[in-house]
DNA sequence: TTGCTCCTCACGTCACGTGAGGTGGC
DNA sequence: TTGCTCCTCACGTCACGTGAGGTGGC
């Protein structure tokens, strides 16, 4: 009993309806990602069940605090990680290849693509901003004259 | 000369590619939001052109705004600015009543709507403002990276 | 074994995009 | 009048939702 059938593999092994659950989506949405190529299809005997790790976890929690956030489509969302995807081939690279000179290279690409997606962010934040600030302002003038009523 | 054909009733008169250019949208989109209801039909002769005022700029910037901020589907639009469109009959009330009791109840109307949005709005912010947070502190780990790499 | 979740089609829906063919005129 | 923009269908597309009918087992 204390040794069950088979050593676990991979880290946590999840079914598509837990990692839809513990990303806040649905398993047609994961299902459909696969299908375009924005989730690894993951070798899998088709019609058997898909099986999903830690890190499928991470990814799909970027995937739609992009696409929501952002408000990009599908196909934006795939450039954008592109970059990524190559940079974590290079973070793989990374550990085989203690050459400062290539490390190096990896960080800075890594970098570009960092400051490519905060400056997406930010912008976005200013907008989010300025519509703040014109409700609060049209609250403020409310408020203003709900005080004028009752004196 | 001096005195042309008729006096122009409106303030400004749009045609729909004005108003599509004016609030970074298409005529496609507009003539969706009259078909579903979110923008008025404005009485006009079926086949003829639709005509615009600078009020309806202002409405179409709203709905733009808060579709693509607060990513609301056009059901939940509708629901969030049938509020707003009561506080609008009842702006035009208010002219009429100058009774204080009345004016009242209209501005906290309108103050429990601002409010709503304020809400939607704020949680959207902060959201972004983790998204900004977690890549900045990515990017802080790879600058730090680069440093050591370059001593 | 039973009951749950999973599987693969495949059609439906929302929010428009994109012609096709025709008419209007701030 | 000519050329632009507009008009109304109507079909296409993106990003999934929603069954139907069947199979798998972290």
């Amino acid at each position: 009993m204390v040794a069950s059938s088979m050593p676990t593999i991979t880290s946590t092994s999840l079914r598509i309806g837990e990692l839809a659950a513990l990303t806040g989506t649905t398993p047609r949405t994961i299902r459909y990602y696969e299908e375009i190529g924005l989730l690894a299809r993951g070798d899998r005997p088709k019609g058997k069940h898909r099986l999903y790790r830690e890190s499928d976890v991470r990814r799909l929690v970027e995937l739609t605090r992009l696409r929501d956030l952002l408000g990009l489509s599908l196909e934006e969302l795939r450039r954008l990680l592109e970059a990524e995807e190559a940079r974590d081939e290079l973070r793989r690279a990374w550990r085989q290849s203690p050459v400062a000179q290539e490390r190096l290279r990896i960080v800075d690409e890594a970098l570009r693509h960092l400051s490519r997606q905060l400056r997406l962010v930010r912008r976005r934040r200013r907008q989010l901003e300025r519509l703040e600030a014109d409700l609060s302002e049209s609250r403020r003038v409310a408020l203003a004259r709900r005080r004028e009523l009752r004196s």
